[in-house]
DNA sequence: CTGAAAGCGCTAACAT
DNA sequence: ATGTTAGCGCTTTCAG
């Protein structure tokens, strides 16, 4: 049962980390030679500079960071605090983000605020006090003390996940650079989709707006358009909680409770989560999606396409905003100035779960 | 359309966070003594204490964590290496461990390895660079360098998510303390469910069983619980990624394929996301759910009690996991030695996706 | 109860 | 090209 337990490699009782002073006592040099090599910085020798790595390899030297962190004033840190962990975006934006920054030697300090800008500050605070060289931060949203106090400590911040503050309607502290994507374009080019297809009533089911500018900017997205083609607003429901499917069931019925003939042919929802909900709360309403009533998503997460009926939604590029937000910030802390990328690209991914309204076949509207 | 900027409290251009020195300077005492007030470690006059901390206060006093790493050789930082942040659960629990690590004045280290040993090793010894006090991994199957590692290192580590290593035969290095539940036994209760409806052929569809123990116990126990009755060894289809719901369609499908009045007439998902797909498949292959055949989950991730059918599933502590690995570890580094508590309760869920098999009332088998 | 002094391991001028 | 000299900000003996 119990597998003979093999070798360890057990340290002597008094064992402890190889310094660098170990290796230029046992190079030969000064620990500043060793520095110079370890960090390539400054010209060394090649017969030293080999004699000090193939020492440090066989030390199995690991430069401690605290010191490294206390002499250079630099942590080769970044944090990052996100709304929620839950959100299945985030952890995969963020899972890359981290991989990038570890691949160019910097370690990710992650926290999550639960969509609160109190709690996001305290964070922000507790982040500073460990020294991090940058933080990123999910949306254009947050606290101006918490932006203040990052300005005044000189600590670079990476907003991420919005792009320009275009449409969104919050107070923008100073100017922060943002890798992202255009919420409001996305979801305006979803809603005139939905009109193209001959929907002239639409309904939203956001999550809470509140602190957050992505989902505000998609609800505002849907209004514009719909005022642009001289409709009426969209009847809008915004849940407690973001990320349960319970609430996008309960919301769609709130939504269609008692509406009889002026019920929206087509329901916006701000993610798939929510989008989910609502398929389940039209089927058991009897509505035919899409025949009845269309649905659409936002996110693209890995059950969407295989919904029934499979969920019409916006992919969101979190991948690509990790990766870029990443390199750029790295880019950035080691001095080159590179150009903020532009806005990533959200796609529309059409799916069965949307079409066009009953009895009204689609017909593009003129112009 | 662009609101005024609010003030921004903005720092004289030459500022640096306040040190300790600069506390003791204002208050007339040493450095010595700040450490002490702001440690609570050591005898201080009662008055001498208010006036350092009233002054830390004002002075918006931090103290720099890698000054204090340094100096301490205790970094109040824990690391910890998680197989994928895809997997909701783990999301979950880690949320909470960050959480309770933060308010008892702890730091996380986060990092992902792809369900990866050797990447899971590197991370580790990145984290021991960074001077981790403690390192939490999940599951019980690990690189036996990485454990002999930590232990030269005298990094005490934390297993979670698995208890025992019943069940799971992996070769277990040393005893590590862990904490999370008895994977084998809530799989086995579940068969055995399965069992007492009157099912005698059972279908097995995990996600990958290498270097996840959790999997793999869970594999055995439906094998062990067939034996035991001394019914045939259950059909296994094991999937190269275990998060999405398009593998678990695919195995369901493999799983019935021309295997006619031999198929199985319940199959057993070992986590919520697979049996999702299996359910779709189900449908798709005009399999009636619960009556053609019953279908099992693992995780009791919010959707499952959504799906139609509502899935069975087992549900599992996740946050109750978080909550006391991150309390059991502080305790630990503080030097009390907290007793480990016992295995966490994962529950059977029953719901519609289960049932008795076709033309086979239930009937509990005898004893 | 409190201060003085000595570093923790590394980097960064400044010499040579 | 390499060594020397100072610390980074905090904790920690050790005296008093």
């Amino acid at each position: 049962m119990k597998a003979s337990a093999p070798a360890l490699p057990v340290a002597a009782p008094g064992w402890r980390p190889a310094t660098a002073q170990d290796i230029a006592r046992a190079a030969g040099v000064s620990a500043a030679s060793v520095s110079r090599v370890l960090n390539n910085t400054g010209r060394v020798g090649a017969l030293t500079r080999e004699r000090i790595l193939k020492i440090a390899a066989e030390l199995n030297y690991a430069p401690n960071a605290a010191a490294r962190t206390l002499a250079s004033r630099r942590s080769r840190t970044v944090g990052a605090v996100i709304p929620s962990l839950e959100n299945l975006n985030f952890a995969i934006g963020i899972d890359r983000f981290r991989k990038v920054l570890r691949e160019r030697g910097y370690t990710l300090l992650l926290a999550s605020c639960d969509y609160d800008n109190d709690k996001e500050e305290a964070q922000i605070k507790a982040m500073a006090a460990h020294g991090v060289d940058a933080v990123m931060l999910i949306g254009a949203s947050h606290n101006a003390q918490a932006l203040g106090f990052l300005q005044a400590r000189r600590i670079p911040v990476l907003l991420t996940w919005s792009c320009s503050p275009e449409g969104a309607n919050f107070p923008m502290i100073g100017s922060a650079p943002c890798i992202g994507f255009d919420n409001f374009a996305a979801a305006r080019q979803a809603a005139l989709y939905l009109l193209d297809q001959g929907h002239r009533r639409l309904g939203v089911i956001a999550g809470t707006t509140v602190n957050n500018d992505r989902s505000a900017a998609r609800v505002n997205a849907v209004a514009a358009a719909l005022a642009e083609r001289g409709l009426a607003p969209p009847r809008i429901v915004t849940t407690p909680a973001s990320y349960l499917v319970s609430e996008g069931k309960a919301a769609l019925q709130r939504l269609m409770q008692g509406k009889g003939r002026d019920a929206p042919t087509a329901v916006m929802c701000m993610n798939d989560i929510l989008a989910y909900g609502a398929l389940l709360a039209a089927s058991e309403l009897g509505l035919d999606v899409p025949h009845d009533l269309s649905v659409t998503g936002f996110d693209d997460l890995d059950f969407a396409a295989s919904l029934s009926p499979a969920l019409t939604t916006v992919r969101i590029p979190a991948e690509a905003i990790g990766d870029a937000a990443a390199s750029w910030l790295v880019d950035s802390l080691e001095g080159r100035q590179p150009p903020l990328p532009p806005p990533l690209s959200a796609e529309l991914v059409i799916r069965a779960s949307s079409g066009p309204p009953p009895r009204a076949p689609a017909q593009p509207t003129p112009r």
